[in-house]
DNA sequence: TTGTACGCGTTATCAA
DNA sequence: TTGATAACGCGTACAA
């Protein structure tokens, strides 16, 4: 059997027919002779014929392919994000392509660049922890090229986005650690600059205020991209403010953390709870143990996915900018 | 500023000029006026001008992409292999289309026939543990499309494969539970239809031959995808082999382990080792301690789309199939 | 040194 | 009901 690759024109010469009958067959045109419909469909299925989606991209000027651009995809909360995107996308017909910025600006231009160099309608994307702007999305998107934000969102409004619930998620947290008596609580999170950082911040803030507990600066610090960040901060922390609990908002930095932690203040953490804001498959398996807000990321990927297509293909256009707020739960651990 | 895509054409009218002089220049063709040259090099970098690569794909019959079909990425060692495809193909000038199979065969063919009709150059493929044959891709590959494995290969000899040295891994790691005075040791692994199940086998018993420990088939399960599978092959071993470690070949087997061991045998796994097979990068933070036999993912990943791309952009058939082994490296925790 | 014409596979338009 | 032709964007053989 072979599977060179057919085409209409094969077809077309097979059945003495033209390329545009043949087409129209295929497509159940109303003006088509039932017969030659019948006839052109049973050769088609039996050489396998699929149209090229090449020479359809060519002449719509649309992949029917999507691009996704992450920090990481070595990372359950995006992995997660990615199956649910690849399953609206391609039970609509679309496909998927994944790029990974690395948290770096530069690696997310890049990333864009090659995208729309590559033509695919449209782009999901979490910002990197380094892009303080999103100008290079902005010079894209305002020439009708469809961009939508999940996860790590930029505050300019005019996108749609799908986000967790981070000021409530990081508000559970805190208070879990609180009503577990603890009354100084450590704060280490992602770079400022990010939306998450902030709301969860704010969550986490509430938390301490409802329950009548002074916020303490010094108890936060935001942490970079260089592991000795994370270090150095925590050192500074055990040092100087006595924390009893630690919330930690990524992945990276909670293990960051227990890296430091076990190695050098391992009597210390006895008495120390911990809370990430993490989708780690495996939290349970730490110790000490790690409890964390767990995002729906599939739902979260899902939902992006099925508005940037839904906007892709819908004729008008619609200014009205959507933003989905999905709710988190706690894994207790 | 606009982005609207420009092509040759409006170049061509900007300067005056014909499609195909525009063509040429852009690609230095040695039969244009330097001058000209010059001018439309300067234009096209002004209006930012970029090839359409559906159309070179269309007439090239050559998508510069390639497909890459694994079981899941929500996996460090296949997230790993996949940077590592990335870094040598989007160097190249490919892009990379992922898609999982989910440990399904009927996903994996799926996959194979998207790609296929995507029209990607070629698929690098670590097989799902129920793909007991790869007579759906033998179809494909034997009409000259190139699909190279990684990790999980079919035995058949016609194919380029890259894989860790399994036995040796398996046999370092073995020993090294041997050495701790290990006598009987657990080996849980994936479906025996797979090459890596295979082969770590090997390596287990070599070791325990090496040692004088006689092999006893009652301490080795092959488990499926069905967590109640795992977890009733750990009670069968606790209940009548009296483990003293466990050697687990897979991310998920591990998890599945100690979700068991935790849960109904806390009390006796305090004198046990644990060995695994994985790319997890947070073992180390388990308790009990997992140790683990490392895989060169990376490596692994960039070494198969070499070989795919070299492959791709050869253009004599070279019949030489390349099997690559790479070494492992014991993590111990 | 530059331009014209063609073809890659498809569909839409117009003609028959 | 069917067929011929043009067009999508590009590169190239051939013509000028």
């Amino acid at each position: 059997m072979k599977l060179e690759t057919v085409t209409l024109k094969d077809i077309a010469k097979a059945l003495n027919l033209s390329t545009s009958t043949v087409s129209r067959a295929l497509r159940d045109s109303y003006e088509i002779n039932e017969n030659t419909k019948k006839k052109v469909a049973e050769y088609a299925k039996k050489v396998r014929y699929v149209p090229n989606p090449i020479a359809l991209s060519l002449k719509d000027n649309k992949t029917k392919a999507i691009g996704v651009i992450v920090p990481e995809i070595a990372n359950n909360f995006f992995s997660q994000a990615i199956n649910g995107i690849e399953d609206e996308a391609y039970s609509r017909g679309y496909h998927v392509v994944i790029c990974q910025s690395h948290e770096s600006l530069e690696r997310e231009k890049e990333n864009f660049r090659h995208l729309f160099a590559r033509k695919v309608d449209g782009v999901l994307i979490s910002l990197s922890g380094t892009s303080k702007d999103i100008n290079h999305i902005l010079e894209y998107s305002e020439n009708d090229f469809s961009v939508v934000f999940f996860d790590r969102v930029p505050e300019n409004e005019s996108f749609h986005k799908v986000v967790a619930n981070n000021v409530a998620g990081a508000f559970n947290a805190t208070e879990y650690l609180i009503k577990q008596g603890k009354k100084r609580i450590a704060h280490i999170t992602s770079p400022q600059s990010l939306s998450i950082s902030q709301e969860r911040l704010e969550g986490y803030r509430k938390a301490l205020e409802t329950h009548g507990i002074v916020f303490d600066e010094s108890l936060v610090k935001y942490c970079g991209f260089d592991p000795e960040e994370a270090f150095l901060a925590i050192d500074n922390l055990i040092d100087s403010q006595n924390p009893d609990a630690f919330f930690i908002c990524s992945d990276r930095l909670a293990l960051n953390c227990y890296e430091v932690l076990q190695k050098r203040y391992e009597n210390k953490i006895n008495d120390m709870m911990f809370f990430g804001f993490t989708n780690l498959n495996v939290s349970h398996l730490f110790r000490p143990q790690l409890s964390t807000v767990v995002q729906p990321a599939y739902e979260m990927g899902m939902q992006a996915a099925k508005i940037l297509l839904d906007k892709l293909e819908s004729k008008k256009k619609n200014q009205e900018y959507e933003k989905i707020v999905l709710e988190t739960y706690l894994k207790i651990s």
